[in-house]
DNA sequence: CCATCAAGATAACGATCGTTATTTTAAAAT
DNA sequence: ATTTTAAAATAACGATCGTTATCTTGATGG
């Protein structure tokens, strides 16, 4: 193997790990030796490839941003005009039980950007809008938003429900949260088998 | 002063303090240390009314979900009918642009309790059920929730704008968040200046 | 007035914090 | 084959981490 793609490698290796150990612990909850150590190096190699730790979870923020983009994409042309149903049912469902080094940047990540300076949050608040204008300006489904104004919304209302859900104990309490909020995202769905059919 | 109040007005102090620092950087971002600087004592005195770091963070939050639902009844009390939007306007307004340590416990701590153990989850559970029951069994109020549940969702809704608009570096665009939440939770201001007036 | 008691300060514990030299090591260039 | 180069390891820096033990101090009970 190549020297610079070797490198290359071992960066993306710490830029994972360092994203597991953040949506974990939090900023704070981390040092660059655990994050180095989950990633198979030592902290000297930590910093060949970042200048901080700050700055290493600027770049993570930014990748999860980014996999939240993908991840939506992919329902957008995997499905048809249900893609937004079919993406929020994901995202309250199987996305809110994952374990927390797995879970969504937007729900684990952004309250610590809430912490972080002006640098931090003008990059986030960049990949923000492109989630929310790709959400926005993606096939016609139903429910789903139409301003960048209405996505960003909506994704604050995915990651406020996941939160407090994962927040909980008891998983009754859980799933009363998520059922609630999905009723009140796809409001079509609560009439899915009418009490009073044709009058 | 005698000697148990002198006490229990450090103690006071002390768990406000560390409401201010938790909310400010998070469980991992302050230390015993600076803590108990804040409160104007030194850590060995921390000792003295705290098991542990954790212990205090744990009461911070049950401190935090106290004074939302102090808050919560205020309005209740305050407003008639307009309770709620008035609440919803309040929360999304000044309760987003203050500092951050002066922010919501439900905002700015829930997402530490996610990464807490299951003593601190079962604790702040009950006291996100008591603060839903007090919302759901308000005075009757337009577009107020009415069930648990849906105040629970309500909740989460509010939270995850702030910390969205709280995580952006454009004012603009944290206040497009934050209307674009208003319009949902409050769908009857939607038509508050009508453009079809009676045909 | 003196003995008791506990609130709080001081000091220390080993561990880890973020970061920076310095050294090793192995691939690339000559 | 040997020199160059840089990725990664090692080691160290002072600072702070959470916590405990010890000491000081002033109010309380006798």
């Amino acid at each position: 193997m190549s020297r610079s793609e070797q490198k290359l490698q071992t960066r993306q290796r710490i830029l994972e790990a360092a994203g597991r150990g953040f949506r974990q612990g939090g900023f704070g909850g981390i040092g660059v030796d655990g994050l180095a150590k989950a990633a198979g190096v030592t902290s000297g190699a930590f910093y060949t490839h970042f200048d901080s730790k700050t700055a290493a979870f600027r770049e993570s923020v930014a990748r999860g941003m980014s996999d939240l983009k993908e991840g939506i994409r992919h329902f957008q042309t995997s499905y048809g005009p249900t893609w937004w149903t079919e993406f929020v049912k994901f995202y309250l469902g199987a996305k809110r039980k994952c374990e927390l080094p797995e879970s969504c940047a937007l729900q684990s990540l952004a309250p610590e950007v809430t912490r972080s300076d002006a640098t931090a949050r003008a990059e986030f608040e960049t990949e923000l809008l492109a989630v929310a204008t790709l959400i926005a300006s993606g096939p016609a489904a139903t429910d789903a938003p139409v301003t960048i104004g209405a996505a960003m919304a909506a994704l604050s209302t995915l990651a406020g429900a996941v939160t407090l859900a994962r927040a909980v104990c008891d998983t009754a309490v859980a799933e009363e949260i998520v059922s609630a909020t999905e009723h009140a995202l796809l409001p079509t769905q609560a009439i899915a088998h009418p009490v009073t059919k044709g009058k």
